[in-house]
DNA sequence: TCTGGGGTCCTAGGACCC
DNA sequence: TCTGGGGTCCTAGGACCC
């Protein structure tokens, strides 16, 4: 049996348990550059406030409704996340915790797996933590997400726990479902679907494998199939593995014209990412930068999306080296005329770092180098706010992101504790 | 007129997730 | 005026090999 934690509205409870005058009226929060609406308390739900939905169309229906508005703050989230998976792995064993995301893990519950403590791991996480979580329970990941759901859908009868266990509890779970909340049915595979009549979970388990394979990607859609049927398909990830690819990218906060506020831009981004590489003890073999385009229509928002990419000669995880290719691709990719809205910069081709490979041509000695990226990081870790760069990101950076309604970081800077009188 | 069979590797693009 | 950021996996098709 697995289980499946998860945070409610993650980043709203975040933000209130350290205003708890916001207990009960209703809370969002905003992506990067204040842009969409990415969290919403169930009050903020209830108002009509949808899932990404563009913070300045709603911005009436919000501040008529006096809703607390927060943008993003993920040294705090990022924290707390922390504190709830030390707790779960406290309960379960390190090895049988997989973070699956900022606010949900999947835990290996074993054979002899006993209800009741989907229970006490919801009791104790938000005794230690304060932060409310649900958490469904069955036998195959795609399952556990349908209990996870239902278990919130029915607060009140449920308790934000729900387990289930034999073919019928299943059913009853999958005939309640409709077919476009399955994990891995997206809006084209639902959309698909509902017009072959087939709407909800359980019509879809009913279906024979062959059909499903033909028409719902190939393997990807029989294993959502086989594991709809109890059949666990979907592994349990070992927590060490390392990522495959790494990306730091973001919309500035108003457009850019200038070459060289792009090349600050790419500067930062590769020094982030750079940063994210080697904290994995990792290397890039290859790096991508991309820039987005406002398009010439005035009437429709199509941005323009151009990308270079490039093949180092040795993989590397030093940010010097890293931007001296991603500066070179923005070269190449800038033109003077349109307005830039976001960069990205892609690393890949990763290895481990001990691991590459040497070349005939580069054979000087690195270690300086690396005591160098040591010492930055530890710093930039310890003090935080880059207080130490390369000069290439610039100083003044115009066009960095806005966050109008940011809170503070109030469990990794001291400056920044809450105060209580 | 007639032109094999069995592979590998790479890339681009689609679909999905939170 | 204003629409996020960071990932994963899979497939099809082309180039190339013997």
């Amino acid at each position: 049996m697995y289980a499946l934690v998860d945070c409610n509205s993650f980043y709203c409870s975040c933000e209130r348990l350290f205003r708890p005058d916001l207990e009960s009226r209703p809370v969002v929060v905003l992506s990067n550059n204040d842009g969409c609406v990415i969290a919403r308390s169930d009050e903020a739900k209830q108002i009509g406030v949808p899932m990404g939905a563009p913070f300045f169309q709603y911005r009436d229906l919000i501040e008529s409704n006096q809703v607390a508005v927060f943008s993003s703050n993920y040294n705090l989230y990022g924290d707390l996340s922390m504190r709830v998976m030390d707790t779960l792995r406290g309960m379960v064993g390190e090895s049988n915790v997989e973070v699956y995301s900022v606010d949900e893990a999947f835990l290996d519950m074993g054979q002899n797996f006993d209800g009741k403590i989907a229970g006490s791991l919801k009791e104790r996480v938000e005794q230690w933590t304060g932060i409310k979580v649900s958490v469904g329970a069955a036998p195959t990941k795609v399952l556990c997400k349908v209990a996870n759901r239902l278990a919130k859908k029915h607060k009140e009868a449920t308790g934000c726990s729900l387990v289930l266990r034999d073919e019928a509890d299943i059913r009853q779970a999958l005939e309640e479902t409709e077919v476009g909340d399955l994990w891995g049915i997206g809006y084209r595979y639902a959309e698909k679907l509902r017009q072959l009549g087939i709407t909800t979970g359980w019509k879809l388990a009913c279906m024979p494998g062959e059909w499903v394979r033909k028409n719902l990607g190939g393997v990807t859609g029989l294993r959502i199939h086989r594991e709809l049927h109890g059949e666990a398909c979907i592994p349990f990830k070992d927590p060490l593995e390392n990522k495959k690819m790494i990306s730091t990218t973001r919309m500035f906060g108003k457009p850019v014209t200038l070459k060289n506020e792009i090349r600050e831009a790419v500067a930062t981004y590769t020094a982030r990412a750079a940063e994210k590489l080697r904290r994995q003890q990792g290397a890039a073999g290859s790096v991508e930068v991309f820039l987005v385009a406002e398009s010439g229509g005035k009437f429709s928002y199509h941005p323009v999306k151009s990308a270079l990419s490039a093949r180092l000669p040795k993989a590397t995880m030093l940010t010097h080296e890293l931007s001296r290719y991603t500066l070179a691709l923005a070269d190449a990719l800038f033109e003077s005329g349109p307005r830039y809205l976001k960069a990205g910069v892609i690393l890949s081709d990763l290895v481990p770092d001990e691991r590459v490979q040497g070349n005939l041509f580069t054979a000087k000695s690195r270690e300086g180098d690396r005591y160098l990226m040591e010492a930055l990081d530890n710093i930039n870790f310890s003090q935080r706010d880059e207080k130490v760069k390369f000069g290439a990101s610039g100083l003044t950076k115009a066009w960095k992101m806005r966050q109008d309604c940011k809170s503070k970081r109030h469990t990794t800077r001291w400056k920044e504790l809450a105060i209580v009188r």
